[in-house]
Parts: C-alpha cells; sequence; structure tokens
DNA sequence: AGCATGCCTGACCGATCGGTCAGCACCTGA
DNA sequence: TCAGGTGCTGACCGATCGGTCAGGCATGCT
C-alpha cells in the first residue's frame, strides 16, 4: 500500500465511467447492463467490476459532481424566506440541471426507485427542501402544487433537451420559473 | 380459491387488471413482474398470462381509456391557433392528467421505452402536437421549452399527487398552466 | 352417458441480470 | 532470479424475468 504513488498507465477506470455516463443518459440505469458497457468500453464484464464494487458504485461516482452541488444549493437555502427563497431556489436549480443534465437524464427513468437506496436517502429531503423554496415556504396547497409543476418541469425539460445550447436553455428555464410560482404575499 | 360464492360469470379477467392497476402505480411497469400481479390477485402466473396475450397486451387494455381521450383532445386541437390553442390544451390536458393520475403515475418511468414500442407509436405525434398548442404554435424555442415544462410538470406532479382530491389538484394546475406559459403576441 | 369447451395450473424453458472467483500475463523491486 | 502486486479475463453462479405447454377439473350440450 504505497501512499501517494503516482498511478502508472490505468486509464481504464476513467473510459469505464465515461462509458458508463453515455450509456445510461440512452438506456437509462436499469435499462443498462454491466455487459452493454463493458462492450462500449471494450473490456469485459468483469473488468467493469473490477474498477467498481457493484453497479450502483458506478452510478454514485457518476452523480457524486452533481449531488455536490445540489448540496450546496440547499446549503445555500437554508435561512431564506418567501420571494428571496423563491428567486435563490430558481436561479440556483436551473443552472444545476442545465450543467448536469445528463445525470438528470440518466436518472429520469428510475428516480423514485433510486432514492429508496441508502445511498442516495438525503436527496429526497433535500428536494423536499427545495420545494418548499420555490412555494416559497407559503403553507398553500396551490403553493406547493406549482412548486413541484416547475420542479419537475425543469428537470424533465433539461433531459429532454439534451442538444440544446446552454445559453438558450438557461434563460427559457428561468423565464418560465418566474412566470410559474406563485406569488407569496 | 374465490369466496364461498359459486362463480357464474369468473371476473378473473376484471381482477387481473384492476390488480396490475394497482401495482404498477406503485412499482411501474418494468419494476412489476408478471408473478407479483398474480399474488396480488391470488392466482398463477399462468393464468393472468391465460386472459392477456403478455405483459404488454395488459398494459395496453390498463392504458385505453387514456388514450382515448387523448386521441380526443388531439382532435379538439386541429386547426387551433394562439391562444385559443394555449387554452383548450390547457384544460383539455390538466382535466386528463387529473383524472388518469394513476396510469400517468404507472407510465411515468418507463415513458421513453414505452413511446418506442409499436402499440403506443402514435403517442409520440400527438404529444408533439400538444406542445405545439401549449406554445401557442410559435416558433420561438423559449415558446417550445416552456410548453415542455408545463407538459411535463403536470403529468410529473398528478403521478405524485395522487391522494389530492381532483377539486383541489385541477384548479391548482390550471392556474400554474395560465401563468407559466408564454404569452403568444 | 360421452364429449367439448372454458378456466386454470405446475413444471418447465431460454435469456439475461448482477456478481464471484481462480487464475493468467505483465511489470517491478529486491 | 523470483516473489508479489496490478490489471484483466472466461467460466460460472443463483435469481428472476416473460412466456410456453400439456394436462386437470369443472361445467354444459347432445
Amino acid at each position: 500500500m504505497l501512499e501517494g504513488m503516482a498511478r502508472a498507465v490505468p486509464e481504464t477506470h476513467g473510459e469505464i465511467l465515461a462509458a458508463a455516463a453515455r450509456r445510461f443518459a440512452v438506456t437509462g440505469y436499469k435499462g443498462t447492463s454491466l455487459q452493454d458497457i463493458a462492450r462500449a468500453v471494450g473490456c469485459s464484464k468483469a473488468t467493469v467490476l473490477y474498477h467498481f464494487a457493484n453497479k450502483e458504485a458506478l452510478l454514485c461516482e457518476l452523480m457524486a459532481p452533481a449531488i455536490a452541488v445540489l448540496e450546496a444549493l440547499d446549503a445555500r437555502l437554508a435561512g431564506t424566506t418567501g420571494a428571496a427563497a423563491q428567486e435563490i431556489a430558481g436561479e440556483g436549480f436551473v443552472d444545476l440541471a442545465v450543467r448536469f443534465r445528463r445525470e438528470i437524464a440518466l436518472l429520469r427513468d428510475e428516480f423514485p426507485d433510486l432514492l429508496q437506496q441508502p445511498a442516495f436517502a438525503h436527496i429526497q429531503q433535500i428536494s423536499e427542501r427545495l420545494i418548499a423554496a420555490f412555494a416559497g415556504h407559503s403553507g398553500r396547497p396551490s403553493a406547493q402544487i406549482a412548486a413541484f409543476v416547475v420542479l419537475a418541469g425543469i428537470a424533465e425539460t433539461c433531459a429532454e433537451f439534451i442538444d440544446v445550447p446552454d445559453d438558450e436553455l438557461r434563460p427559457a428555464l428561468l423565464a418560465v420559473v418566474r412566470r410559474a410560482l406563485e406569488p407569496v404575499t
């Protein structure tokens, strides 16, 4: 166990990660087998499982950057209320969704299932706080409903318009968010 | 196997359909096996496949009423333009989504996959026309994006707020739609 | 009675899934 | 020279999937 040693040549780990991202984005998480990924890389399935403990570990490493940004947004939301919370949540989530479109696309088919797994358990709570912020922390059911429409709509749209350039998608989404959310009294 | 009542007319077909609807709504289409459905009904998996040619046929029969209403909405949309198209599409789709929440919930995990199958191929085209109507048939990309956010957001929200009464959900969704869509010039 | 028909079943099939494992080829440092 | 670690692999495993099939058990018609 030599610590700090520079690794010699092993590029396979990254190649597997990249290929998995590509395949997941097309056929979803459950819809992509380890065999598929191995074929895309040009190695054996056993090699994939040599570099990653299991399929879920692969997904975790793929999602880590997106989750980090989501947690940062959650932190910025703490203590905000009313229209300010709506604005921060709106800008932050639109930016996140646009930047991590691919990750959202690969998650979207199995989002409910994935949230059940312990590795992603806290995402559920973060998204609940995000919806509360979208609703401006208003208790009104109609505000909650509007918040959910916006959250789900943005995520789905980003996953769908995967080829539209960021600079076009982001302002259009921001405009929708600002119109759609229920104004707080 | 059944209750003491002698079954003059065996209604296993309907029971399977109802049980499948319940299971699909919880675990999704792909996530529900024929074994699961059979267990819920209290019959064997072979019985399920005696009443339905295959798993997809079961889904088709389950979705038929919702698809019929969707096609009716599509027909009403023909020839409309601008703000009128937006209003008709909004009211029509919100009503459809609220009424067929369960069907949407069971579809949502596998919507992209399902649309590929020949049995549901034309749904793709209908939803494209629906989005065009939501956009007021404006060619602007921002209008298309707003339309997609609304369409996907409504569908997802209906599937999520499955316990909220219709009379509460419908007006709240309609309000969001009217705010969110890009006004047509 | 005999026979057909409708409903249902257990046993089974081939395919595919995620995951394990023993071992091979290669490189490196002692 | 050789022991040992790294990267990788084919063969294999148990489980589960959708789907098939021959046959059993009622019932009703002739």
